[in-house]
DNA sequence: TATTCCGATAGTGAC
DNA sequence: GTCACTATCGGAATGAG
């Protein structure tokens, strides 16, 4: 089978995979967590249906029929975004409050906003909301319509080179509320030298964008070996010097 | 010392030199092989005159006095080149015919235009006179002035990157035969987009040229290690297997 | 723009 | 300029009965 096609069991018999790498599963959707996370936290949502996995993301969210699978696609989404939150609230905040997100009789964040002010508060000065990403590659390489649900450090170690970062933090990143792309959207990006139709071009955004810190602006160019180091002090910075 | 002067004892103190290094030397000049030739036969011709050494070959040309220094060097020049056609007629045809150029008894070739139908057909035959080149690196990195003298097969192991190959071919070596630039050429060629008095632009041009091979015109952009195997190939064609 | 391996290319600092 | 070191870049294979 190709590599291509590796997302496909989790769809088709998600009861059969790993409890660890599987987060959450039902008739619609398969959550796992991505076998090379490129944060510390690092989901893909993969709807099931056979009809729609192996469409584009440019093109899936496209007329009603596309409206209405964005309609049903998102409160996965933000359960996604809630269960990544949570993670990483345990991760930073876990040990010195005795407590653990979601709770057990909770694991699809559902009473996700009763949490509690402790949570809530440390969560919103922290702004965690924002800093998960929620959207798809302009040009997927594994064939099966998946959503990348990610926290945005950037500190993994299996972020191995700029291709890997810039696929989430360039216009080849598209965030899932952005789609479906109307036309003059398509036609605005076009004027700014993306062209989301031309698959060639997108990967090239990738291979030779800059590297650019997304914290604090800092443009580190080719040099991903330097860049790495300085996103781990700007993960220290906020999370581990800070508490 | 720095590397800079490594050619500095050459033009102090020729006599000293060992003797395999050592092609020529009078008053003016010293004639020597580049210690890491790019081609089967590479010298450098060194002007000895301490008021000149340190000048570009840009300007060292110019006005009467340059004019006067250009005709000067021009036999040194000469005979230069027809050092490099005898060593070459040597190792290509050398064996056969039982007999190495130049004579014993005129080291210096000034006897050259007698040496013969055998040697002269076969030297015209195969266009040697234009087969060596002579001239200056336009930004050169060792500060006594040199011009080099060396064949244009470029199939030499010293050979090693990109820079070395375009150095000599690409408008970054500069004939000795076009020397002064009028400020007319310089114009011209500035139009074309090489800008001679700018180091750093002409090195990037060395730095950035596509390879291209001198013989059949192929590109091979920056693969310098497919580039090394087919100059070998055109050399052998020229000299090997024909013969 | 899947990962992994591997080799070629490119940038750096020292001399 | 050369040399040594490192990092970046670039292609090929990836499965299978
Ligand atoms: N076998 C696998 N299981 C789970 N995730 C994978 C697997 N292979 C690749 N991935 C991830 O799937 C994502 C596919 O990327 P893309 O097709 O560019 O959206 C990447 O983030 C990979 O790390
Ligand atoms: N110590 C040396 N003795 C003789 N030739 C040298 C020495 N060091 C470098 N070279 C050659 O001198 C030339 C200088 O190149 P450039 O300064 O670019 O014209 C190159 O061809 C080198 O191979
Ligand atoms: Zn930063
Ligand atoms: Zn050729």
């Amino acid at each position: 089978m190709s590599f291509r096609r590796a997302l496909a069991p989790y769809i088709q018999h998600p009861e059969t995979k790993i409890k660890s790498d599987l987060v959450f599963y039902d008739d619609k959707v398969t959550i796992i967590r991505d076998a090379f996370p490129k944060s510390r936290v690092h989901y893909l949502i993969l709807p099931r249906d056979p009809s729609i996995t192996r469409q584009s993301p440019l093109t899936v969210f496209d007329g009603e029929k596309g409206a209405r699978l964005k309609a049903h696609l998102a409160p996965y989404v933000t359960m996604a975004k809630r269960l990544v939150i949570c993670e990483m609230y345990n991760s930073v905040w876990g040990e010195a409050i005795q407590q653990t997100y979601p709770p057990e009789d909770d694991p699809q964040c559902k009473r996700y906003e009763n949490y509690g002010e402790a949570f809530h508060s440390l969560v919103d000065e922290e702004h965690l909301d924002e800093y998960v990403l929620a959207g798809f590659h302009a040009v997927p390489s594994l064939e099966n319509l998946h959503i990348h649900v990610l926290t945005g450090d950037f500190t993994s170690d299996r972020l191995k080179n700029r291709k890997h970062y810039n696929s989430f933090n360039t216009p080849f990143f598209i965030n899932f509320e952005d789609l479906p792309f109307s036309p003059a959207r398509l036609e605005a990006a076009r004027r700014n030298g993306i062209d989301y139709q031309n698959a060639k071009a997108m990967e090239q955004i990738v291979k030779t964008t800059d590297l650019r810190c997304i914290h604090c602006g800092e443009n580190f160019r080719g040099h991903f070996a330097q860049l790495m180091p300085h996103l781990r002090d700007e993960y220290d910075k906020r999370f581990t010097d800070a508490t």
